[in-house]
DNA sequence: ATCAGGATTGATATATTGTATCCTAAGTGC
DNA sequence: GCACTTAGGATACAATATATCAATCCTGAT
């Protein structure tokens, strides 16, 4: 996880360059998610905005927020949770970065993981080989944490 | 994909031996998704129930019947894209055996593929250390198919 | 054959998640 | 200031999924 205030700088700087205003409601959503370190769905984020401040944040700004950060590369969302989280990775442009999570079946608890360059060759390969000309470059691999296994 | 009257049969079996009846309802909605050949949501089989019979198809019972087929390794759910497929290989237990799916983000085409063993490894190794004992024996991969890379 | 009990389905309501639309407000450049 | 674009508010609605309770059907014991 990012410095918090890092993090912000970043953002701004990111939104600039894009040709996005940082709002005060677009930093508002990217602190829950960076403050939350976690994966949230749009609904979580919204509740958690309402329960800081008295300014209401209605689920469909989330939605919109949440699609512009993503396009500024601020956040990733994950399908299979159907959550969001905050990138950890800001500093980089993505283009030709992997990001992998883990995310539990059973808690939905997710995790940000490492995979070795052999694994996502031997994975691009597979996709190859049936018609697809390349993974995303988020991979999303559902398993089960320690504590769901038993 | 199987032989339908085959899958039917098979079905019937393994539906006897976890001790729950193959109802026509079930047969019904096992029916769209063996014919179908492709991965469809809920809705989309009701929506193919209906059209195929007179005897209305609401979509609540179809997620009864879905659960109840999955639970007996018939079909799989898949997360990323929120459907169902018919599982190809009904004539195994699925104890120790890995599904593989790539999805495409744009058009949402579902492909199974298969990765090697050493992929499979490297994979559970990323997990493992990761805290995760298990990645699931259902692997979800988002791609992009070659008509949607355009 | 019939009856009790569980499994299955029907019917209805409602929760949850996500999108569409239209209008107002705020910032930007001239 | 004024036109113009961007952002946000408000409302409605679509799509997806779950909860609940009653009715029906099957099964096995008597």
């Amino acid at each position: 996880m990012l410095d918090y205030e890092t993090a912000i700088s970043i953002a701004e700087q990111k939104c600039l360059q894009g040709g996005v205003r940082f709002t005060q409601r677009r930093k508002q959503v990217l602190s829950v998610l960076i403050k939350a370190d976690a994966a949230l769905s749009a609904y979580e984020i919204a509740e958690q905005c309402n329960t800081n401040s008295k300014n209401k944040m209605p689920a469909m700004s989330v939605y919109r927020i949440l699609d512009l950060l993503q396009d500024q590369n601020l956040i990733h969302r994950l399908e299979i949770a159907n959550k969001y989280i905050s990138c950890s990775h800001m500093t980089c442009s993505h283009e030709h970065d992997q990001s992998q999570f883990l995310i539990c079946g059973g808690c939905r608890h997710v995790e940000e993981i490492y995979l070795s360059p052999d694994a996502v060759d031997a994975l691009q390969t597979a996709a190859s080989s049936a018609g697809f000309s390349a993974i995303s470059p988020q991979l999303e691999i559902k398993g089960w944490c320690a504590q769901c296994q038993q």
